[in-house]
DNA sequence: CTACATGCAAAGGGTTTGCACGACA
DNA sequence: TGTCGTGCAAACCCTTTGCATGTAG
Protein backbone atom coordinates (compact mmCIF):
# COMPACT_ATOMS: atom_id res chain seq x y z
CA UNK A 1 0.00 0.00 0.00
CA UNK A 2 2.88 2.18 1.04
CA UNK A 3 6.31 2.82 -0.55
CA UNK A 4 5.48 4.58 -3.65
CA UNK A 5 7.97 7.15 -3.95
CA UNK A 6 5.82 9.82 -5.14
CA UNK A 7 3.54 9.47 -2.25
CA UNK A 8 6.47 9.63 -0.16
CA UNK A 9 6.88 12.89 -1.26
CA UNK A 10 3.51 14.55 -1.73
CA UNK A 11 1.21 12.58 0.90
CA UNK A 12 -1.64 14.60 -0.19
CA UNK A 13 -1.58 12.60 -3.44
CA UNK A 14 -1.25 9.42 -1.54
CA UNK A 15 -4.07 10.33 0.16
CA UNK A 16 -6.14 10.82 -3.31
CA UNK A 17 -5.07 7.74 -4.30
CA UNK A 18 -5.53 5.45 -1.50
CA UNK A 19 -9.22 6.86 -1.42
CA UNK A 20 -9.63 6.10 -5.12
CA UNK A 21 -8.37 2.55 -4.38
CA UNK A 22 -10.97 2.24 -1.77
CA UNK A 23 -13.55 2.94 -4.26
CA UNK A 24 -14.59 6.78 -2.14
CA UNK A 25 -14.76 9.90 -3.74
CA UNK A 26 -12.10 12.38 -3.17
CA UNK A 27 -13.41 15.62 -2.05
CA UNK A 28 -11.86 18.93 -0.98
CA UNK A 29 -13.37 18.03 3.00
CA UNK A 30 -11.10 14.79 2.72
CA UNK A 31 -8.35 16.37 1.13
CA UNK A 32 -8.08 19.16 3.59
CA UNK A 33 -9.17 16.77 7.09
CA UNK A 34 -6.31 15.26 6.08
CA UNK A 35 -3.79 17.72 5.92
CA UNK A 36 -4.92 19.78 8.70
CA UNK A 37 -3.99 16.02 10.58
CA UNK A 38 -0.90 16.07 8.56
CA UNK A 39 0.59 19.31 9.43
CA UNK A 40 -0.26 19.49 12.90
CA UNK A 41 2.02 18.40 15.67
CA UNK A 42 -0.29 18.21 18.87
CA UNK A 43 -2.21 15.02 17.70
CA UNK A 44 -5.29 17.19 17.63
CA UNK A 45 -9.19 16.37 18.77
CA UNK A 46 -11.82 16.80 16.41
CA UNK A 47 -12.85 19.72 17.29
CA UNK A 48 -9.29 21.09 16.42
CA UNK A 49 -9.06 19.78 13.18
CA UNK A 50 -12.53 21.34 12.97
CA UNK A 51 -11.30 24.60 13.34
CA UNK A 52 -8.43 24.70 11.30
CA UNK A 53 -10.05 23.14 8.27
CA UNK A 54 -13.00 25.77 8.57
CA UNK A 55 -10.28 28.38 8.29
CA UNK A 56 -9.51 26.96 4.55
CA UNK A 57 -13.44 25.43 3.90
CA UNK A 58 -15.82 27.95 6.00
CA UNK A 59 -18.96 25.82 5.34
CA UNK A 60 -17.39 22.54 7.06
CA UNK A 61 -19.33 20.61 9.09
CA UNK A 62 -17.92 19.05 12.60
CA UNK A 63 -19.60 15.71 11.74
CA UNK A 64 -18.11 15.68 8.47
CA UNK A 65 -14.98 16.03 9.78
CA UNK A 66 -15.64 13.22 12.42
CA UNK A 67 -16.78 11.01 9.77
CA UNK A 68 -13.66 11.93 7.37
CA UNK A 69 -11.71 11.30 10.27
CA UNK A 70 -12.54 7.53 11.39
CA UNK A 71 -12.87 6.76 7.11
CA UNK A 72 -8.85 8.19 6.96
CA UNK A 73 -8.18 6.01 10.36
CA UNK A 74 -9.90 3.09 8.40
CA UNK A 75 -7.52 3.29 5.30
CA UNK A 76 -4.79 3.78 7.16
CA UNK A 77 -3.50 7.08 6.72
CA UNK A 78 -4.08 8.54 10.00
CA UNK A 79 -3.81 6.71 13.64
CA UNK A 80 -5.52 7.71 16.86
CA UNK A 81 -3.81 8.15 19.87
CA UNK A 82 -5.55 5.23 22.15
CA UNK A 83 -8.26 2.84 21.13
CA UNK A 84 -10.48 4.45 18.53
CA UNK A 85 -14.04 4.93 19.60
CA UNK A 86 -13.18 3.56 23.21
CA UNK A 87 -14.35 4.76 26.49
CA UNK A 88 -12.08 5.45 29.58
CA UNK A 89 -10.51 1.99 30.40
CA UNK A 90 -8.93 1.61 33.96
CA UNK A 91 -5.64 -0.37 35.36
CA UNK A 92 -5.37 -1.79 38.86
CA UNK A 93 -2.10 -3.41 38.00
CA UNK A 94 0.89 -1.54 39.97
CA UNK A 95 3.47 -3.54 39.02
CA UNK A 96 5.79 -2.36 36.23
CA UNK A 97 4.29 -3.89 33.00
CA UNK A 98 3.26 -3.29 29.23
CA UNK A 99 -0.03 -3.55 26.94
CA UNK A 100 -0.49 -5.63 24.00
CA UNK A 101 -3.72 -4.21 22.43
CA UNK A 102 -5.99 -5.75 19.57
CA UNK A 103 -6.26 -3.12 17.09
CA UNK A 104 -9.26 -5.12 15.93
CA UNK A 105 -11.40 -6.13 18.99
CA UNK A 106 -9.59 -4.20 21.84
CA UNK A 107 -8.58 -6.69 24.10
CA UNK A 108 -5.39 -5.14 26.02
CA UNK A 109 -3.54 -7.87 27.87
CA UNK A 110 -0.37 -7.09 30.32
CA UNK A 111 2.89 -8.42 30.05
CA UNK A 112 5.88 -8.34 31.51
CA UNK A 113 9.68 -7.69 30.68
CA UNK A 114 12.79 -6.67 32.69
CA UNK A 115 14.18 -5.46 29.59
CA UNK A 116 11.69 -3.08 28.23
CA UNK A 117 11.52 -1.85 32.08
CA UNK A 118 14.62 -0.58 32.06
CA UNK A 119 14.26 1.22 28.60
CA UNK A 120 16.48 4.59 28.49
CA UNK A 121 14.53 6.97 26.73
CA UNK A 122 15.92 10.11 28.97
CA UNK A 123 17.74 11.46 26.10
CA UNK A 124 15.19 11.33 23.58
CA UNK A 125 12.47 12.95 25.12
CA UNK A 126 14.69 15.59 27.00
CA UNK A 127 13.31 18.06 24.52
CA UNK A 128 9.97 17.35 25.91
CA UNK A 129 10.41 17.34 29.66
CA UNK A 130 11.33 14.16 32.16
CA UNK A 131 10.37 10.75 31.75
CA UNK A 132 8.59 9.07 34.84
CA UNK A 133 7.28 5.89 33.79
CA UNK A 134 8.02 3.76 30.61
CA UNK A 135 5.69 1.90 29.04
CA UNK A 136 5.49 -0.27 25.62
CA UNK A 137 2.43 -0.49 24.00
CA UNK A 138 2.42 -3.19 21.29
CA UNK A 139 -0.27 -3.34 18.84
CA UNK A 140 -1.24 -6.24 16.79
CA UNK A 141 -4.03 -9.08 16.32
CA UNK A 142 -5.23 -11.59 18.94
CA UNK A 143 -5.79 -14.73 18.88
CA UNK A 144 -9.35 -15.09 18.11
CA UNK A 145 -9.16 -12.46 16.02
CA UNK A 146 -6.55 -14.29 13.79
CA UNK A 147 -8.72 -16.67 13.62
CA UNK A 148 -12.41 -16.01 13.49
CA UNK A 149 -13.15 -13.52 11.06
CA UNK A 150 -15.50 -11.65 12.61
CA UNK A 151 -15.50 -8.01 13.29
CA UNK A 152 -17.27 -8.12 16.60
CA UNK A 153 -16.47 -5.37 19.41
CA UNK A 154 -15.03 -6.72 22.79
CA UNK A 155 -17.86 -7.88 25.02
CA UNK A 156 -16.72 -6.46 28.45
CA UNK A 157 -15.92 -10.19 30.61
CA UNK A 158 -14.00 -9.76 33.55
CA UNK B 1 4.55 5.64 49.12
CA UNK B 2 4.26 2.27 48.62
CA UNK B 3 7.20 -0.47 49.26
CA UNK B 4 5.36 -1.52 52.38
CA UNK B 5 5.83 -4.98 53.09
CA UNK B 6 2.74 -5.46 54.55
CA UNK B 7 0.46 -3.62 51.86
CA UNK B 8 2.48 -5.54 49.18
CA UNK B 9 0.43 -8.66 50.22
CA UNK B 10 -2.68 -6.67 50.85
CA UNK B 11 -3.44 -4.53 48.25
CA UNK B 12 -6.96 -3.36 50.44
CA UNK B 13 -4.77 -2.92 53.66
CA UNK B 14 -2.68 -0.28 51.22
CA UNK B 15 -5.55 0.99 49.81
CA UNK B 16 -6.70 1.69 53.60
CA UNK B 17 -3.48 3.36 54.56
CA UNK B 18 -3.37 5.93 51.02
CA UNK B 19 -6.86 6.96 51.70
CA UNK B 20 -6.97 7.55 55.07
CA UNK B 21 -3.29 9.34 54.62
CA UNK B 22 -5.23 11.38 51.90
CA UNK B 23 -7.35 12.96 54.48
CA UNK B 24 -10.76 10.99 52.94
CA UNK B 25 -13.05 8.72 54.10
CA UNK B 26 -12.41 4.88 53.79
CA UNK B 27 -15.53 3.84 52.34
CA UNK B 28 -17.47 0.26 51.53
CA UNK B 29 -17.90 1.55 47.94
CA UNK B 30 -14.05 2.56 47.56
CA UNK B 31 -13.03 -0.44 49.38
CA UNK B 32 -15.11 -2.58 46.79
CA UNK B 33 -14.39 -0.29 43.48
CA UNK B 34 -10.63 -0.79 44.15
CA UNK B 35 -11.30 -4.06 44.65
CA UNK B 36 -13.20 -4.88 41.40
CA UNK B 37 -10.27 -2.75 39.67
CA UNK B 38 -7.81 -5.20 41.34
CA UNK B 39 -9.27 -8.22 40.48
CA UNK B 40 -9.97 -7.52 36.84
CA UNK B 41 -7.64 -8.85 34.30
CA UNK B 42 -9.31 -6.64 31.41
CA UNK B 43 -8.81 -2.90 31.95
CA UNK B 44 -12.38 -2.43 32.80
CA UNK B 45 -14.68 0.51 31.69
CA UNK B 46 -16.66 2.01 34.59
CA UNK B 47 -19.88 0.77 33.54
CA UNK B 48 -17.83 -2.71 33.88
CA UNK B 49 -16.48 -1.92 37.63
CA UNK B 50 -20.48 -0.89 38.28
CA UNK B 51 -21.62 -3.85 37.51
CA UNK B 52 -19.22 -6.32 39.37
CA UNK B 53 -19.22 -3.81 42.19
CA UNK B 54 -23.30 -3.98 42.23
CA UNK B 55 -22.94 -7.80 42.90
CA UNK B 56 -21.71 -7.04 46.33
CA UNK B 57 -23.26 -3.72 46.60
CA UNK B 58 -26.70 -3.71 45.22
CA UNK B 59 -27.09 -0.21 45.77
CA UNK B 60 -24.08 1.25 45.01
CA UNK B 61 -24.38 4.19 41.59
CA UNK B 62 -22.73 4.59 38.46
CA UNK B 63 -21.59 7.95 39.10
CA UNK B 64 -19.99 6.51 42.62
CA UNK B 65 -18.02 4.66 40.88
CA UNK B 66 -16.71 7.46 38.33
CA UNK B 67 -16.01 9.54 41.27
CA UNK B 68 -14.23 6.96 42.97
CA UNK B 69 -12.38 5.61 39.88
CA UNK B 70 -11.08 9.30 39.27
CA UNK B 71 -9.95 9.69 42.99
CA UNK B 72 -8.08 6.26 43.25
CA UNK B 73 -6.19 6.98 40.18
CA UNK B 74 -5.11 11.00 41.11
CA UNK B 75 -3.78 8.62 44.16
CA UNK B 76 -1.72 6.68 42.36
CA UNK B 77 -3.90 3.60 43.16
CA UNK B 78 -4.51 2.73 39.89
CA UNK B 79 -4.10 4.32 36.08
CA UNK B 80 -5.45 5.01 33.51
CA UNK B 81 -5.19 3.36 30.00
CA UNK B 82 -4.87 6.58 27.66
CA UNK B 83 -5.33 9.60 29.03
CA UNK B 84 -7.57 10.62 31.77
CA UNK B 85 -10.86 12.83 31.00
CA UNK B 86 -9.47 12.82 27.36
CA UNK B 87 -11.24 12.65 23.95
CA UNK B 88 -10.21 11.03 21.02
CA UNK B 89 -7.08 12.39 19.35
CA UNK B 90 -5.66 11.46 15.68
CA UNK B 91 -1.98 11.59 14.59
CA UNK B 92 -0.75 11.97 10.86
CA UNK B 93 2.30 10.75 11.56
CA UNK B 94 2.99 7.80 9.29
CA UNK B 95 6.63 7.29 10.13
CA UNK B 96 7.77 4.95 13.24
CA UNK B 97 7.48 7.12 16.19
CA UNK B 98 6.78 7.13 19.88
CA UNK B 99 5.24 9.28 22.16
CA UNK B 100 6.01 11.59 25.22
CA UNK B 101 2.44 12.07 27.11
CA UNK B 102 2.62 14.71 30.26
CA UNK B 103 0.34 13.00 32.93
CA UNK B 104 -0.23 16.63 33.80
CA UNK B 105 -1.04 18.37 31.20
CA UNK B 106 -1.58 16.10 28.31
CA UNK B 107 0.61 17.67 26.07
CA UNK B 108 2.06 14.59 23.54
CA UNK B 109 4.89 14.60 21.38
CA UNK B 110 6.64 12.17 19.18
CA UNK B 111 10.22 11.58 19.32
CA UNK B 112 12.06 9.04 17.33
CA UNK B 113 14.48 6.37 17.97
CA UNK B 114 15.61 3.30 15.71
CA UNK B 115 16.44 1.55 18.71
CA UNK B 116 13.05 1.31 20.03
CA UNK B 117 11.61 0.93 16.56
CA UNK B 118 13.42 -2.39 16.50
CA UNK B 119 11.96 -3.64 19.85
CA UNK B 120 11.83 -7.40 19.92
CA UNK B 121 9.26 -8.36 22.00
CA UNK B 122 7.41 -10.99 19.84
CA UNK B 123 7.85 -14.17 22.03
CA UNK B 124 6.54 -11.58 25.11
CA UNK B 125 3.41 -11.31 23.51
CA UNK B 126 2.63 -14.68 21.46
CA UNK B 127 0.59 -15.31 24.40
CA UNK B 128 -1.77 -12.60 22.95
CA UNK B 129 -1.72 -13.02 19.36
CA UNK B 130 0.79 -11.46 16.79
CA UNK B 131 2.22 -8.02 17.19
CA UNK B 132 2.32 -5.28 14.41
CA UNK B 133 3.41 -2.31 15.64
CA UNK B 134 5.61 -1.65 18.67
CA UNK B 135 5.34 1.79 20.07
CA UNK B 136 7.40 3.12 23.69
CA UNK B 137 4.83 5.40 25.74
CA UNK B 138 7.01 7.39 27.86
CA UNK B 139 4.76 9.08 30.62
CA UNK B 140 6.09 12.24 32.66
CA UNK B 141 6.15 15.69 33.27
CA UNK B 142 7.01 18.21 30.34
CA UNK B 143 8.96 21.09 30.77
CA UNK B 144 6.04 23.88 31.71
CA UNK B 145 4.36 21.82 33.88
CA UNK B 146 7.86 21.26 35.92
CA UNK B 147 8.39 25.29 36.09
CA UNK B 148 4.90 26.35 36.33
CA UNK B 149 2.62 25.40 39.08
CA UNK B 150 -0.73 25.81 36.98
CA UNK B 151 -2.34 22.69 36.90
CA UNK B 152 -4.07 24.03 34.01
CA UNK B 153 -5.12 22.00 30.82
CA UNK B 154 -3.74 22.14 27.78
CA UNK B 155 -4.91 23.82 25.09
CA UNK B 156 -5.25 23.03 21.90
CA UNK B 157 -3.38 25.63 20.01
CA UNK B 158 -1.61 23.34 16.52
C1' DC C 1 -22.33 15.15 66.32
C1' DT C 2 -20.39 17.15 62.08
C1' DA C 3 -18.43 16.97 57.78
C1' DC C 4 -17.84 14.26 54.01
C1' DA C 5 -19.54 10.67 50.70
C1' DT C 6 -23.41 8.63 48.51
C1' DG C 7 -27.54 8.11 45.57
C1' DC C 8 -30.69 10.17 42.69
C1' DA C 9 -31.84 12.75 38.82
C1' DA C 10 -30.90 16.04 35.66
C1' DA C 11 -27.51 18.49 32.98
C1' DG C 12 -23.45 18.50 30.15
C1' DG C 13 -20.43 17.62 26.28
C1' DG C 14 -18.43 14.81 22.82
C1' DT C 15 -19.85 11.82 19.10
C1' DT C 16 -23.08 9.64 15.97
C1' DT C 17 -27.08 9.28 12.89
C1' DG C 18 -31.32 10.35 9.59
C1' DC C 19 -32.54 12.95 5.97
C1' DA C 20 -32.70 16.20 2.00
C1' DC C 21 -29.57 18.90 -0.73
C1' DG C 22 -25.29 19.30 -3.25
C1' DA C 23 -21.11 17.75 -5.62
C1' DC C 24 -17.80 14.20 -7.53
C1' DA C 25 -17.20 10.71 -11.26
C1' DT D 1 -27.02 12.26 -14.51
C1' DG D 2 -26.85 9.07 -10.78
C1' DT D 3 -24.79 8.11 -6.68
C1' DC D 4 -22.16 9.12 -2.90
C1' DG D 5 -20.86 12.74 0.47
C1' DT D 6 -22.13 16.77 2.96
C1' DG D 7 -24.52 19.91 6.10
C1' DC D 8 -27.99 20.49 9.34
C1' DA D 9 -30.20 19.21 13.44
C1' DA D 10 -31.64 16.03 16.49
C1' DA D 11 -30.52 11.91 18.96
C1' DC D 12 -27.36 9.20 21.58
C1' DC D 13 -24.35 7.82 25.12
C1' DC D 14 -20.80 8.41 28.41
C1' DT D 15 -19.63 11.28 32.05
C1' DT D 16 -20.24 14.97 35.35
C1' DT D 17 -22.74 17.89 38.68
C1' DG D 18 -26.35 19.84 42.33
C1' DC D 19 -28.70 18.64 46.16
C1' DA D 20 -30.83 16.11 50.06
C1' DT D 21 -29.94 12.00 52.74
C1' DG D 22 -26.92 8.74 54.90
C1' DT D 23 -22.65 7.53 57.29
C1' DA D 24 -17.62 7.41 58.70
C1' DG D 25 -14.76 9.39 62.11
Amino acid sequence: MPGDPADRQDPIEHCRRVLRAAGVRVTHQRLEVFREVLHSRSHPDAESVFRGVRDRLPTVSLDTVYRTLWLLNDLGLITTLGFPHERHRFDGNTRPHHHFVCTRCGLTGDFYSEELDGLAVAEAVSEFGVADRTQVEVRGLCRSCLEGKDGARRKEGE
